[in-house]
DNA sequence: GAAGAGTATATAGGAGTCCTATATATTTTC
DNA sequence: GAAAATATATAGGACTCCTATATACTCTTC
């Protein structure tokens, strides 16, 4: 394994491609929050809330899922609340816990300053579908990874879902199989955040990602 | 292309794969940081200082490689500078600009802070040789992607350097060529960042890439 | 059933990021 | 040599982000 010179590990250089990758989604971050008025971070944690029902998040929560501290996300979310984005509930039977729930207002702004387009975009539009496919997996693989390593919260992907059956099918462009939906999908229909994700527990989800694998 | 429900673009999902990841990454951050006393931004500006050699960056460049502003590039420069972790030099010639280099005990806080492991590299971990390799592929079209756009400036990836011949050997472990060591390498070792990276014209770019693409 | 331990959130305090708009000092161009 | 362009700095302001700690409950345990 030479390199040319000054050998780096692999690992190193995609930690590298990542970082640039990275930057550019940050910049449309902040392009988009231009039209909404509300920073990535805000935009970020209502992305968050939309879709987790009337149920909301917690604060801690909310800060796991963003990957900063506590305090930190009740500063944002202060922020978000004096802008009338969201707004914290009591929590029933816990007098100490709240839940952060955004308002029709803080959804509708989201909704309008989602694009759709942009410099991620613009990146994935160089990747044909194969490719486009193996990055797909490829992530699952990592976002697992760091889920089992309990680094970060257990995301709503199918690989980790009740409701998943994968290669259920012999149709290898459906192979998986959604028992929410009852319906099969493709390796490419695979969600990384469903809002329907109901969490397996340990024993299944290995199982699963075992099969998965095989398959 | 029929998914299970509320169809979303494949696109959408790698966009929230890749997001997940750069959390991980941003953790991993603050955690280099807390040894160092220098915050991510900060060290992700020495990062590129590192290697450039004397001549240093601009402090637009340095902006614009960071994907913020002018100012908030100064900003963080200024904190630097106070830290005794850079220093800002006078361009020859043009007494407007400023040449931004690092100092011995900038580069010395860097090299200590990077610890080499982390939650990027447990993401990483997933993955096998094939996956690592098509993954720093993928990354290396979307980055390359985003700069024939002039999204992000020119990276010092093999890809756009004078010194590199895409399959220049029959050797099918290690059929890329660099002049500037002169030696064979292969598709894993491909960088993304080298520091004896020589920009090339536009024209042999292109024609590079096109050799780089058919092989 | 009251300490004590643990958990959920808020506050305090402080450094620094990040923006837009604008000022200052030079080059460069016509 | 005036106007346009360029390189950086300043001003002003909202917030992010941290650590440490306070407050208010809830759960455990003797």
């Amino acid at each position: 394994m030479e390199t040319p010179r000054n050998p780096h590990a692999i690992t190193e250089r995609l930690r590298e491609g990542l970082s640039r990758v990275g930057m550019a989604m940050r910049i449309d971050e902040w392009n988009r929050s231009k039209a909404s008025g509300l920073n990535p971070t805000q935009l970020a944690i209502l992305t968050l809330l939309e879709g987790r029902g009337a149920g909301g998040l917690g604060v801690r929560e909310i800060a796991a899922h963003l990957g900063v501290s506590q305090p930190t996300a009740t500063d944002s979310i202060n922020a978000l609340e004096r802008k009338a984005c969201l707004e914290k509930r009591p929590e029933a039977g816990d007098r100490r816990a709240v839940r952060v729930v955004p308002t029709a207002e803080g959804l509708a702004i989201l909704k309008a300053s989602d694009t759709g387009d942009g410099l991620a975009a613009t990146a994935l539009g160089a990747l044909d579908d194969r490719e486009q496919e193996d990055l797909l997996l490829t992530l699952i693989k990592m976002i697992r990874r760091l889920q089992v390593a309990e680094a970060i919260p257990v995301q709503r992907m199918c690989v980790t879902c009740r409701h998943f059956s994968p290669f259920a099918h012999a149709d290898a462009a459906r192979p998986h199989h959604c028992h929410f939906v009852d319906a099969a999908f493709g390796q490419r229909d695979l969600r990384v955040d469903c809002r329907d994700h109901d969490e397996a527990d340990p024993a299944s989800r290995a199982a699963t990602w075992d099969a998965f694998q095989a398959g």
